[in-house]
DNA sequence: TCTGGGGTCCTAGGACCC
DNA sequence: TCTGGGGTCCTAGGACCC
């Protein structure tokens, strides 16, 4: 029996699930962002198939949505509570698949590895297994590493399901541009378009030398291997750690006084140390975010003289940080990142570069 | 046309130590 | 006058993902 790694992706996840509870929603345009109210400053968390239609999608202001929208579209706040609650029933019912390993990796998808000569056959069996206990439906990509069934998912959407591996690699990705390749994104395909990389194919017959010097000794040997559908395969069901954690802040209307800015400062310092007390672990480090109107970000961070599981502590150090920001520019966004100690024996499994959560 | 909020990981460069 | 080399820690920033 070979050895393989499922990756299950719900479509169109939020929108899903906003349809299941309120199934008059069915077959309408629904944009799911920010409080649902499009004249705000938020952009849409997810767009049903019916919205996407008119050129709507993740990442996009409400505001554009708004226009782009026909008027029986229907906008509706983020409810975490509602779609983490479907996330667990999801991957619960992935868990009880038999033989696989399960490793979550967001809200809507998820790594399953699995020992089997019909891959095909389980990825089925997930699809039914998901829909039967949440009536929702999901793409699974197949692959023989990570990411391979990664990528191979998009090729399933919606409700289907995609091989990729070694064999059809090239003919699949090859001629694709690398911006179609996880974990690369619009900077780093113009630094490759730079260096006469536009293509998969391309970059797999890259000069490794040519990439480390670009862009740095593990980012560049990963880039290299990225262009063959290189990848780790190794599916780890350990729990997530969280490294840290974070609360920010879009103003609806710019900061312009101190009073403002320490009175966010505060608030946010409090909730951020309050996520690293709830997972029971000392704060290391302080970061602060600042956005100024209207769209340059800044951080700045400070490392604790010792580990701290006093909040007043944590407060004080973003405030000093916050009293370092440009009193003459307009704030129109505040974040406090709190990172927290690595735990005894923290995970120590092979990780992908790519950033987020994985 | 207007750009959220929650994360992770990598790199460059300076400080500092031996 | 010329001033190593390696290692670690820290800061700041960059890039990407969901």
């Amino acid at each position: 029996m070979a050895s393989w790694v499922l990756h299950v992706d719900m479509d169109q996840f939020i929108a899903a699930v906003e349809v299941l509870r309120r199934p008059e929603l069915a077959g309408v345009p629904v944009i799911v962002g920010g409080r649902g109210d499009p004249t705000e400053r938020a952009v849409v968390s997810t767009a049903s198939y019916e919205a996407r239609a008119f050129g709507i999608g993740s990442g996009m202001p409400l505001k554009v949505a708004a226009r782009k929208a026909p008027e029986d579209a229907v906008f509706l706040p983020v409810d975490h509570a509602a779609y983490e609650s479907a996330s667990a029933e999801v991957m619960s019912a992935l868990r009880a698949l038999p033989g696989v390993v399960l490793e979550i990796i967001g809200w809507d998808e998820c790594f399953l590895g699995v020992e089997t000569d019909d891959p095909d056959a389980v990825a089925r069996a997930a699809q039914v297994a998901v829909l039967d206990a949440t009536g929702l439906h999901c793409s699974v990509g197949i692959g023989d590493n990570k990411v391979r069934a990664k990528i191979a998912t998009g090729f399933g959407k919606p409700r289907g399901v995609f091989r990729l591996t070694e064999e059809n690699w090239f003919a699949v990705m090859g001629d694709r541009s690398t911006r179609d390749l996880w974990g690369v994104g619009p900077k780093v395909q113009k630094r490759l378009a730079a260096h006469g990389i536009a293509t998969v194919r391309e970059l797999a017959d890259a000069d490794r030398e040519l990439l480390t010097a670009e862009f740095g000794p593990r980012m560049g040997v990963w880039y290299h291997g990225l262009g063959s559908g290189v990848g780790p395969a190794t599916v780890d069901d350990a729990p997530w750690v969280a490294r840290s954690h974070s609360r920010e802040t879009t103003f609806a209307h710019n900061l312009t006084t101190s009073e403002q800015v320490e009175a966010a400062l505060s608030e946010l310092a409090g909730h951020a140390f309050d996520d690293c007390a709830a997972d029971g672990r000392p704060v290391v480090r302080v970061h602060v975010k600042v956005r100024y109107a209207p769209f340059e970000t800044r951080t700045f961070g400070r490392t604790l003289s010792r580990p701290t599981t006093d909040r007043g502590e944590v407060i004080e150090t973003a405030l000093a940080l916050g009293a370092t920001l440009d009193r003459q520019r307009e704030v129109r966004l505040l974040g406090v990142r709190a990172e927290m100690s690595v735990p005894e024996g923290g995970a120590a499994t092979e990780r992908t570069p790519v950033r987020g959560r994985i």
